[in-house]
RNA sequence: CGCGGAGUGGAGCAGCUGGCAGCUCGUCGGGCUCAUAACCCGAAGGUCAGAGGUUCAAAUCCUCUCUCCGCAACCA
């Protein structure tokens, strides 16, 4: 009686920008895969949703002179209407600021804190607004002081945060992946994944005081909770988890899959299924990460303005038409490139060419031989059980394929059957049949192309919405719903007395890019590529030129800030799991400091010890290994050996010049 | 040697539990006339990144090298 359930998501998104294909990609994927669910008989369940709190909002709201949520309100209106025009069936939109979700995350913060698993300390480190994230002081360097993510500048900021105790669980996390190699994938981020955790997780930040624009911290409102424990908690607050109604959650949870893009996989594959973990809750059955499209070669982004708008799109094009080419075009787990004529010959060939033409030539036919009639099938032709083979085979080729989220597979598989159908009508030759007056073949044959429409178009209804009601008015069996189900993929359903319906071609050929347009796309492609590479090359020269060609000339002022001295090992000991790094005790003068050393394949930690080296005493600490390095100790090198500077006769504590 | 992915006709990709190198697009030639200048057939085009090895047989397995990409990061 209860049919079996199936619960998706995509990401909530942010109402910062507006969105892209990208986003649409991931929604038309989790909204077809729905539609696949809930014809093949699930209670398939669709959540997706925005997430409206940060800073960043805080501050655009403020510069467009608003209270947030107004603000955020408008932006989240343009969502809506851009799934309105993609067809995009949600059961569900939560919106992070509504206080069903409020409510949910404030509760689950209760729960962490009274058993532990939250306490308060400090952060430090350089954020960016925009990304929302914070970086390590390498990536920055990096990126010569701006974001890694986007190029904007960062701010170091030191903050009281409460903390999230993530490595408690990170074996547990472990385990869990090793025993679902399903749980991860591609199965290339589960590796990536698996590497991450092992070399072991940091308590997690999830609260800020710089900004006031979030979930309140219970009983500590100067603090509101940061996006982890916000935004992820978006998957079981939609479900109504600890409220009293939580019979969606009971129905739906676990998720059986969460679509993801490949940047936010680690969010969705160590953050949120330890903080499920601490919750004691079962760990969604998959997280997925498709690929980004990329626009000559790169990541769409405003800053090179190459961001591709799907209102735009849908604007121009049939909405069908761009589900259809992006789960056709893309591999689900890898990058893909993206330009309009890939987009406009995608639709040409498959939609306008094979599939819409094969509507016309059947429907032509049918009204012109046998005055629009479909006749049972009578006489079989040599040419019929090729057909009759697919329509055996190919829903099941294309279900496998929907269960392993491989779109493209699937709709390569529905059109082996459109292909064979516009074979099959040359060989065939129905005109001849007709020329001949060979009428039982005849009825067989236009028997079977409007069967194979049939066939594909069933399948293809998850994918493309609007365009199934087109052709069964075509075909004039729009009354038959019977028909048009999955499990009505049988050969030999359309009834006797059908009567089609010629109508405007479907999907009209649409005008390939002009010429020069088209060769200035593609000059500017070339360009780009180029560009990147001599970037990349000059990049690699000059950090060459760095480690070996000679330096910049500078003050005697300027070397004077260096405070070179002398210090002796007290203790040395190779830092676990670093092939290179060598943790050091050193006492320079009466002060005993901690350093860490990138020598280990040249010196054995018992070399060292009682040993007076030359070390930076004024530099700023950093860690590497997660281990504070207070200076760094000098040492000479070429191409193949290193040997530190090391002093008999001076004692601790003596300056170098 | 950090972990992983990739290198296959002009372009984009599949094949990789070893058995004649395949698909889509493009190019060239032909066919058909039902159809949306569409559809069908055929041809050209590849030393499967390079070197070595295992094998009767290697794109596929093994070793090494080069190049590109993702993640990570240990020059403090």
């Amino acid at each position: 009686m209860s049919k079996p359930t199936f619960y998706i998501t995509t990401p909530i998104y942010y109402p910062s920008a507006t969105l892209h294909i990208g986003h649409c990609y991931t929604t038309v994927a989790a909204d077809t895969m729905t539609r696949y669910k809930k014809m093949r008989g699930y209670d398939a369940y669709f959540l997706t949703g925005s997430d409206e709190h940060g800073q960043k909002i805080q501050r655009s709201a403020e510069a467009a002179n608003m209270e947030p949520l107004k603000y955020v309100d408008g932006i989240i209106a343009t969502f809506q209407e851009l799934w309105g025009k993609f067809d995009i069936d949600y059961d569900d939109f939560i919106r992070t600021t509504q206080p069903r979700h409020e409510e949910v995350v404030q509760a689950i913060f209760e729960k962490l804190q009274a058993q532990g698993d939250i306490y308060l300390g400090s952060y430090q480190g350089h954020y960016c607004v925009s990304c929302e994230t914070f970086f390590t002081d390498t990536q920055i360097k990096d990126s010569q002081g701006k974001c890694p993510d986007c190029g904007g500048n960062v701010d170091l900021i030191k903050e009281e945060s409460y903390f999230f105790k993530m490595e408690k669980y990170a074996q547990r996390l472990l385990d869990y992946i090793d025993k679902n190699p399903d749980f991860i994938q591609p199965v290339s981020r589960r590796n990536e994944m698996i590497n991450f955790v092992k070399q072991g997780l940091d308590d997690l930040s999830i609260s800020r005081t710089t900004f006031s624009w979030g979930i309140p911290v219970p009983k500590d409102p100067k603090h509101v909770i940061y996006v982890w424990l916000d935004a992820l908690t978006n998957y079981i607050s939609a479900l109504g988890y600890t409220k009293e109604d939580d019979e969606k959650f009971k129905k739906y949870w676990p998720a059986d899959v969460h679509l993801v893009g490949k940047d936010i996989v680690r969010f969705h594959t160590i953050i949120w299924p330890i903080m499920l973990m601490a919750l004691d809750l079962p760990l969604p059955k998959k997280v997925f990460a498709h690929g980004w499209i990329l626009v000559n070669e790169g990541k769409m982004s405003k800053s090179k303005g190459n961001v591709v708008d799907p209102m735009v799109l849908a604007d121009k094009y049939s909405t069908d038409a761009l589900r259809y080419f992006l789960l056709r075009e893309f591999v689900f787990g890898s990058d893909g490139n993206y330009s309009e004529d890939i987009l406009i010959s995608r639709i040409n060939v498959d939609l306008a060419n094979d599939f819409g033409n094969l509507l016309s030539r059947t429907t032509a036919m049918l009204e012109k031989f046998q005055g629009g009639k479909v006749l049972q099938p009578q006489e079989k032709t040599e040419f019929d059980d090729e057909l009759m083979e697919l329509f055996k085979n190919v829903p099941q080729e294309m279900a496998d394929a929907m269960e392993k989220l491989e779109f493209n597979n699937a709709l390569a598989a529905i059109w082996k059957i459109v292909s064979k159908a516009n074979k099959y009508i040359d060989e065939a030759a129905p005109w001849a049949l007709n020329k001949n007056g060979d009428t039982a073949k005849l009825a067989t044959v236009l028997y079977n192309m409007a069967e194979a429409l049939r066939f594909s178009t069933i399948m293809l209804s998850p994918f493309m919405p609007k365009t199934p009601a087109k052709v069964w008015a075509q075909l004039g069996i729009s009354e038959n719903t019977e028909i048009q189900t999955w499990d009505s993929l049988e050969y030999g359903k359309i009834p006797e007395n059908t009567t089609v319906d010629r109508g405007e071609p479907i999907f009209p050929r649409l005008e390939v890019i002009k010429d020069e347009e088209a060769d200035a796309q593609k000059a500017e492609a070339a360009k780009l590529k180029a560009e990147k590479k001599a970037k990349k090359e000059a990049e690699r020269a000059a950090k060459k030129a760095k480690s070996e060609g000679p330096k910049e000339e500078i003050t005697i002022e300027d070397f004077a800030k260096i405070d070179l001295r002398v210090a002796t090992v007290l203790e040395a000991e190779k830092v676990e799991g670093a092939d290179k790094l060598l943790k050091l005790q050193i006492k320079i003068g009466e002060e005993q400091r901690q350093l860490v050393a990138g020598i280990a394949q040249h010196y054995a930690p018992e070399d060292l010890v009682g040993k007076n080296v030359v070390v930076v005493a004024n530099l700023k600490p950093a860690k590497l290994r997660g281990i504070e390095s207070q200076g760094m100790i000098l040492a000479a090198s070429d191409s193949e050996n290193l040997q530190i500077l090391t002093l008999d006769t001076v004692q601790s504590g003596g300056r170098v010049k």
